[in-house]
DNA sequence: TGCTTCTTCCTTGGTACGACGCATTGATGT
DNA sequence: ACATCAATGCGTCGTACCAAGGAAGAAGCA
């Protein structure tokens, strides 16, 4: 039956929610549309009518899980005058994200662990890639600034060093959610984010 | 009709062999076992014969193309008196067959890329689980045994070094398989050794 | 050695199952 | 009255898995 407008979109928002915890649990050729429609509380109508697909259902996912860390490389872009205050900022609210935020570390879940990357989703995989690539960029503008004013040390090219920021971060990330009972992400944060600026210098 | 035992054998590399290269490639799902057959050059039997089901086929094909690395962590393993010789040897080693052997490269495809990590691969990830376990663990000892012989700094927990080398080193890896195009690992290789020495000090 | 029998390895259909996607219908805000 | 949103049922497809059968090494026996 038809709803009102805010209803419609509550129902898109659930739909989603529903798709986010399904496909981070389960992984997305084992989640069906009927399971996601359950969990949403609907049938799968509403699916199709808010989604052309399922494909485009998880692109949709992977787009609304991942709007902390967007916002977050877009937050870190704008400290361009302060850039250890930047990389600081970006670390700890990764590693703070990752252990506190769900839909965060839902959409690594999803990312690293529930998802087979053909060539099907190349559409995603090309979103990601971009994602990737920014927050490399973003890194390397922050080490370059740091360098020129001599806050760290210069031996290395800044897009090297971007280059690997960005690859240690990833190594915690995948690392923890592959085995997550293989540390506390919680107790090592500290040690994680001195052993970063060593990298730096 | 019915082979001598080697031919029998040789089947059974064929199979795992087109599986290999079909899983690392077009992921887990989409991979049927008519298209394994096909580019084995048999028919759906043979696997059936070999294997017990599809599951079986694939943690098959994970331990065979696993191998190489548990050689390296078993070589290294017997090194814990030079311990500066062994990480130097497996990170070289690490980076050089991610590279260069196909094997190698299409086991950490796999895992890393084209499964989904569901509780139905439960047996497979308790031995993945565990690889990584001992490859931390040996990170572990060589980190406490140079140490131990003041042949880096001694600030930080054995353990936590340890840790940080395989997260260190799966970040590369998981970097460059996600975006081959971002850098040239070959390139990049000689650097990415010698900021891991920043790591340890 | 030569014959028979057993076992092994593989081929080929067939079946059961479940998912996606769509089309139809229905209900209700606007 | 109309457009929007949702429920339901069906068609189609593809896959994993199984069963029956067949062909030829391997092994036992004279």
């Amino acid at each position: 039956m038809r709803r009102t407008k805010e209803e419609a979109e509550k129902t898109r928002q659930t739909v989603l929610e529903a798709a986010l915890k399904l496909f981070s649990r389960d992984g997305y050729s084992l989640t069906t549309l009927s399971r996601i429609a359950r969990e949403a509380g609907c049938s799968r109508g509403p699916i199709y009518w808010h989604f052309e697909n399922k494909d485009d259902l998880y692109e949709a996912v992977l787009a609304y899980s991942q709007e902390p860390l967007e916002a977050l490389v877009e937050e870190c872009g704008g400290m361009a005058d302060w850039p250890i205050e930047a990389m600081t900022h970006f670390i700890d609210q990764w590693l703070y994200l990752l252990a506190n935020d769900r839909r965060y570390r839902q959409s690594f879940e999803i990312l690293l662990n529930k998802t087979e990357l053909t060539d099907a989703m190349s559409r995603t995989l090309k979103r990601e890639r971009k994602l990737t690539q920014s927050i490399v960029a973003l890194f390397s503008a922050l080490t370059a600034e740091a360098q020129a004013r001599s806050l760290i040390d210069n031996a290395e090219r800044p897009e090297d060093l971007g280059l690997l920021c960005y690859t240690y971060l990833m190594g915690i990330t995948q690392t923890w959610l592959f085995a997550p009972r293989l540390f506390s992400l919680k107790q090592e944060a500290p040690f994680f984010r001195r052993q970063f600026w060593r990298l730096l210098g």
